[in-house]
DNA sequence: ACATCAAACAAACGACTGTTTAATCTACCC
DNA sequence: GGGTAGATTAAACAGTCGTTTGTTTGATGT
């Protein structure tokens, strides 16, 4: 581990277990293996679809090896998306300072919505299958009523998503919250579906529509999203 | 198993997995039991999140019955569609009929997105966490890049999303199929977000908006999303 | 009363699970 | 050179995985 100080004398196991816990900063080449191959494979089939031995094998490294940078198999999953979330969620909030200073302090619904949503669909390299594996990781994770992946989507991306509904609701003063809240919601379904990739839309429309493809994904739902947050509120 | 006719003489394995893969038309309450106890522990944990023994314990049934019943634990899930996903696609395109009909074949959008979103939120018993175990699980597959979710869900949605997208095109005729195409996809996306409950909004709203309810999530729904279908096509 | 057969059962199969141990290797500082 | 912290390793841990086995139960039809 990055932080190797005191090294037992009292209970081995426990002192072990804390010291593993604070695994960052420093890092030789296989911690990035390792996160590679995890992002690929947690992806691909989920994190209790894949076995450590699968991982480690994929990183060329040694079973122990997960164990001793980042603690356990959750572990593993806490630091992927601290090292994958943040730049999206920095590139987020650079984008929405960006076009609200081009237009004064008000800027246009498309653009908050794109500043939203681009990032996720364009950050991080592309697999070969069409899409970012982080991104596939991304939607798996947001169906999974777990407590553990709850915590780490909320720690990684609560913060912007709530700038981000702050920006629509200034943007559109007639709309009452509570509407633009459910029309938020409504966006991130289509956002992760988009990210999941899951072949299903190719297959119903003879692969005419193709969500691997950021640029056209991103050109088709930006008006669609915002013409949905524009409609009339609901009654009642 | 259901049909045991020839006994052995020859291979008895192979035999014995034939016999098995046909498990279906009788059943005792067994059978039944296991069925609900898997849509539960699927939709919470996902398919490698549980092991047989879970299932098996939760519906109190030894745990050989569900390679008796089912054959494996892939067409145990198999299973699950048949009986589940049935009466939803049926709901889905008697929806579809009965708004054709009272409008005299030319029914409103709003109508038609009611139909095929409604029995996905509405139909199965609700679960004490709020939503549907069955939609839960959908949405879990729906991100599952995997070749079996792909089959069962093709399987059993295909033919009334094909028939729906058949509808909006012919109630948008404004609008060009790929446009249409793009945005059934994000209506999927935002309808398989509402199913999977994952808490998120709730969160990030303190509760206010909560996609559980199915008659709120809906009437915020359908207008959204009609908006989108008829926003003005994208460009080239 | 006997035969038949779906249903349920305990027990075991080998393979794989996440995690831990202790030994070994590597590189840098004194 | 010696010392040593950090990284990597093989091996083993106790469990659980999905599946298969051979047998027993309980009801049905004859």
């Amino acid at each position: 581990m990055t932080a190797l100080k005191e090294h037992s004398s009292t209970s081995t196991t426990t002192a072990r277990r804390k010291r593993r816990k604070q695994a960052s900063a420093v890092s030789g080449p296989a911690r990035e293996r390792i996160l590679q191959a995890a992002e690929h494979l947690f992806a691909e089939h989920g994190m209790s679809g894949v076995g450590l031995r699968t991982i480690t094998a994929a990183a060329k490294v040694n079973l122990a090896a997960i164990s001793y940078h980042f603690g356990s198999k959750d572990g593993l999953l806490e630091a992927l998306f601290a090292a994958r979330a943040a730049p999206i969620a920095e590139e987020r909030m650079r984008l929405l300072a960006e076009c609200t200073k081009a237009a004064d302090g008000s800027p246009a619904l498309e653009n908050i919505l794109d500043a939203f949503v681009r990032p996720t669909l364009t950050l991080g390299p592309q697999t070969p299958q069409g899409g970012h594996a982080f991104g596939r990781l991304r939607a798996r994770l947001a169906t999974e009523p777990e407590r553990l992946a709850r915590k780490i989507l909320a720690k990684a991306f609560d913060h912007s998503s709530k700038m981000f509904i702050e920006a629509i609701v200034a943007a559109l003063p007639e709309i009452p919250r509570p509407d633009i809240e459910w029309r938020f919601h409504f966006m991130l379904g289509s956002m992760f579906y988009t990210m999941a990739n899951s072949g299903r839309i190719q297959a119903l429309t003879d692969g005419r529509c193709d969500p691997g493809d950021a640029q056209r994904a991103l050109h088709h739902m930006i008006p669609f999203l915002a013409a949905g947050f524009r409609s009339p509120p609901v009654p009642e």
